[in-house]
Formats: structure tokens, sequence, C-alpha cells
DNA sequence: TGTACATCAGTGAACGCGCGTTCACTGATGTAC
DNA sequence: TGTACATCAGTGAACGCGCGTTCACTGATGTAC
């Protein structure tokens, strides 16, 4: 029952993984509407129907992608966190963020573009997909916010987040750093989908400029 | 030569636009990748390579509701704004880009959301993609925020967008308008996309925090 | 340690589907004299 | 105003393609006694 312990077992695991190995070589260059089970059983040496032992379906593969991506921008979140002081931490994580994208541009368009037609993320995805945004919570526990300025609405919402987490945090920062997420989002998207070719393009200092604001607005601020 | 002078002419441009519409259906309900001219061609009782009379291959015509799009969304932007003082503008303008995207979100993410692999946008689609922004700045004229913080490439970058225009800005106010540009679609994205379900979801009163906060950061201060 | 049976991985053929695009054609609409 | 020719819209058949998924099968790996 335990992981590996069979050949059949160490084997299965092994092609699960080379299968969505090859599955994301096709992403990057197919791009996820693409991704055809066939042209995946053809790169292994495998003939098609032989997928049906690892993933269900399709769907269920790229299910596997999606939450694979989500880890792994949430880790390159996580490992690019230096400790220390909240505005140096902050910079690194948004750089890394951005940094990761621009590496994987289509597991983040799989992930942060538009959904797949006809696909409905599973609920599988929540937890991974919760990753990015708690290091950047975890950053602004040291900062300090004016509170106030919440409507019921948005005080219930940012509680009942704060609610499933460990971390104490008042709702107006939470609700800052919220948006900031949405920006750090926007801007990535907006850089990697081609809205900033014409102006600021290349956006390496653009982004900079907004990481710092952003680190303003939740209460990073800069050491005085 | 001059637009709908003969039948024939009417005929025509009254079908490309009846193509268009049964296209942006499809759209609506299947998304952008599963637009088929066999099936748009179906749904108009012709025979699919009839199409080709009217545009010479799919792209063609995804690019063709690529530019409508962006007109529609520029356009729902241009009508919202009030005129007055730029606190509303800046609301109702916002509001208004929100309020497209929700009624037409298939149309919004086919412009704003992963680009279609191998298709490349032509330089058609960036006039039309410039009307939301336009109006973004064209409201923070009135604007008056503090100059410096710019980086050498920023300066010069946005130095650049304001050479292409007649409005007169200084270069700091428009770095922030970009950057609340970026920030508004951001948000919006993230809730077509599903990211906030789970958080600020529904998203009506974080969005109008958002908004507040962004009419702030351009210097659109609320009437004091 | 050896044998009998159950489990599982991978094969190969097939089903049924839809797609974009080309091409030679008919017949209607427009143009020039 | 009428005729001869050119332009254009729409047809129908065809090409060539790739896809997801199912199913009965062989042969290898694992398990129980």
């Amino acid at each position: 029952m335990s992981a590996g312990r069979t050949a059949r077992d160490r084997a299965r695991a092994e092609l699960t993984r080379e299968i969505k190995d090859e599955a994301r070589r096709q992403l990057a260059t197919d791009g996820a509407h693409n991704l055809s089970l066939r042209a995946v059983a053809r790169s292994l040496g495998m003939v098609s129907s032989a997928l049906y032992r690892y993933f269900p379906s399709r769907d269920e593969l790229l299910t596997a992608l999606i939450i694979d991506a989500y880890n792994a921008i949430g880790e390159a979140a996580e490992n690019a966190d230096p400790g220390g002081a909240p505005p140096d931490r902050w910079r690194a994580v948004c750089r890394a963020v951005r940094a990761w994208a621009l590496d994987h541009r289509h597991e983040y368009a799989l992930i942060y573009g538009s959904p797949v037609p006809g696909y409905q993320a599973p609920r599988d995805t929540v937890t991974p997909a919760a990753r990015v945004p708690l290091v950047l919570i975890d950053i602004a526990r040291a900062a300090e916010v004016p509170d106030g300025d919440l409507s019921p609405v948005l005080r219930e919402q940012t509680a009942r987040v704060l609610a499933t987490m460990s971390t104490a945090l008042p709702a107006a920062a939470l609700a800052r750093v919220m948006l900031a997420w949405t920006q750090l989002f926007g801007m990535i998207s907006f850089e990697l989908f081609g809205q900033l070719v014409g102006s600021a393009d290349p956006a390496d200092e653009f982004f900079d400029y907004a990481v710092a604001h952003m680190a303003e607005f939740v209460g990073v601020c800069p050491t005085p």
C-alpha cells in the first residue's frame, strides 16, 4: 500500500511522471488546448489507449497538470522568500512569481489564463492555488495599515478567509494584500499575454515599479 | 467604391455582419478555441466553403472578432464616462468595463485571456485596444500626483507613449494610470476566471474597494 | 521454495466524429457600350 | 434601353487530417497457499 513497494508500483509512479512531463513539454510548445493524448503517447512510444491505465481521460491529465503548476509556482514563491526585512521579502517573492511565469508561459496560461472551455476545475486545485497568496499574507503580517474603510460584505469575506488560516491579520490588511495579489497577477498576465507591447515593454522596470508601490500599499514599507 | 452602393455590396456587408454575429454567439457558448467555420456556416444555412468569400481563413474571422471586442469594450468605457468630477468619472468607467466583461465573458477572454496558440494578433488590434486606457488617461489629466520615482527606462517608455498621444500628462501620472490599468483588468480577469472563488466572491464590493484605492493612487481623489 | 491463480500494463484495431481548406461548377448580379 | 461580357456568391464533393475513447486480447508481474 505504501508508495513504490513493488516493481509494478515503482514503474507505475515513474510512468505517471513521464506522461506528465511529456504533456508539459507539449503544453510549452502547443498550448493547453492542443494537448493531445495521442501525441503524448506517441512521444513516449506507447499506444494511445495505454494512457488510460494512468489517466481516465484527457481532462484528468489536464487537472493533474494544473495542480502541478499551482504547486510549482507556489513552491517558487516559498523558496524565494529570504526571510528578514519585509520589503526585501516582498520584492523577492513577487519577482520569483514573475520569473516562474516567464519561464513557464503556457503553464501559467493554463492556470491564470482563460479557463479551458467545457472544463471545470475540481476542488483539488484550491489548496495548491492558495500557496502564493499565503506567502504574501505571511509577509504582510509585519505590516501596519490603517483599519477601517471596509464595507460590511468585504469585512465578512475577509473574516471568512482569515478563519481558514492560522495567521492572524487585521481584516483591512488582508483586503490590501488581496488587492496587491490581483495587481501582481494582473501585471504578469498583461506582460505575458501581450498587452504591454508598445508601452511598458520590456516590463522589468514597470514590474519593479509596481511591486514597490504594492509594498507600500500593503504596509510593507521600505526600511526608513 | 463607397460602402453599400450596389445591392451586392449591401448584401455582402450584411452577411459579413451576420457571420460575425453567429460566430460571436458560438464564442459565448463554446469558447474561442471551439469556434468552427463549419458550425458557423451550418447555423447560417450555408455551406462551409461559402464563408471563404467573406473571410480568407478562420484566423481572419478570429481577428475580426478580436477587433470588434476591443471596440465594444472601448465604446462601453467611453459611453459610461459621465464627465464632471474625476472621481465619479473614474468609478463609472471602471464599473462599465467590468460590466461589459461580465456580460461578454468569452469575448473578454478572447482579448484579455491567454492568446489562442499559434495565432498572432496583427497590428490592427493596437488602436482598438487602446481605447479603454485612453479613457482612463483622459480622466487622470485632472489629477495631481507627485513627480519623481520613475526609473530612466520607465521614464523613456512613458515618454514614448505620451508622444503618440495628444493629451499632455506628466510621466509619473501616466505610469500610475498604467499601473491602475493593469490592476483593473487583473481584478476582472481574476473574477471571471474563477480565482476569487472562496475569497472575494461575489466580487462587487471588492471591486469597488479596489476602484476607490486606484482612484486615490492615480490622484483622482474623492471631492474633499 | 514452488505452483496456481489473480491482477495489471500495454497492444492493436476499430468507432465515430469534426475540422479547415481547395476546387471546378452554376447561376445571379453588375458594368460598358 | 438593350445586349455581351465580366465579376462575384454560393454549391457540393472531396482531400487529408487528428482526435478521444472503447474493447477484446496477450503476456508479464504479484500474491496466497
